[in-house]
DNA sequence: CCAGCACATTGATGATTGTCAATGTATGGT
DNA sequence: ACCATACATTGACAATCATCAATGTGCTGG
């Protein structure tokens, strides 16, 4: 239960916690490979995209893309589903929601 | 001078050049003491906030709290203007503009 | 059961990062 | 000239990160 003050939740500094948060976040789309990924993935709409097909446009190694997904999947940003052999990756809906909350005022 | 392609911009994937920008921007946010150091700056409105009523609430030490003002100073989202002794941080104008239309598709 | 494909995990390595103590630099007051 | 204040820079260290080669796991078809 939070407390009675008068003052707005949006006027208060970030707390520590919510910092976090968000920080890992922004930190899943540091990274111009990662961000290239989820723009990937995120272009693909809610069928999603299979895996196999963003190891080459990005010119990395099957372990790195593996990995960056990973980060991406742990951030809360995609999800995957499985479909026979490959795996099918699609933006995690409302994933950005605090991000982009926070960058509009 | 951009090659004429009947594809619009936003329906092409991210290039290796706007995904490092961009990751950079991203990048600056990406640590919960800096994401609070940005949000004081920014609640601080264009008149700006001094430094040195920043070190405290954060709980670091004044080089740790210089060295991420330099982080987002460099990443163009704060600017300083000297006054006396003190300086004054403000958030650059428009600076998250490429994040925040990244963010909202 | 075996061979092949899709993807994950491990281990290693070089690079970057967050942090602080110590020190340096600039500005203003006396 | 001196000192105090505000802030930056340096140097060091532990931690995290991006990357790949090698290997492991799970699924499918024959």
């Amino acid at each position: 239960m939070a407390s009675a003050k008068s003052i707005p939740l949006t006027k208060r500094p970030l707390t520590d916690s919510s910092a976090e948060e968000l920080a890992i976040g922004f930190a899943a789309l540091a990274d111009p490979v990662r961000l290239r990924l989820f723009d990937l993935v995120w272009r693909a709409g809610s069928n999603g995209v299979c895996s196999c097909d963003l190891v080459e446009p990005l010119e990395r190694s099957q372990p790195t893309i593996s990995h960056h997904l990973k980060v991406l999947r742990e951030a809360g940003l995609v999800e995957s589903r499985r479909e026979g052999t490959w795996l099918w990756y699609s933006v995690v809906p409302d994933a950005l929601k605090g991000a982009q909350a926070f960058l509009s005022r």
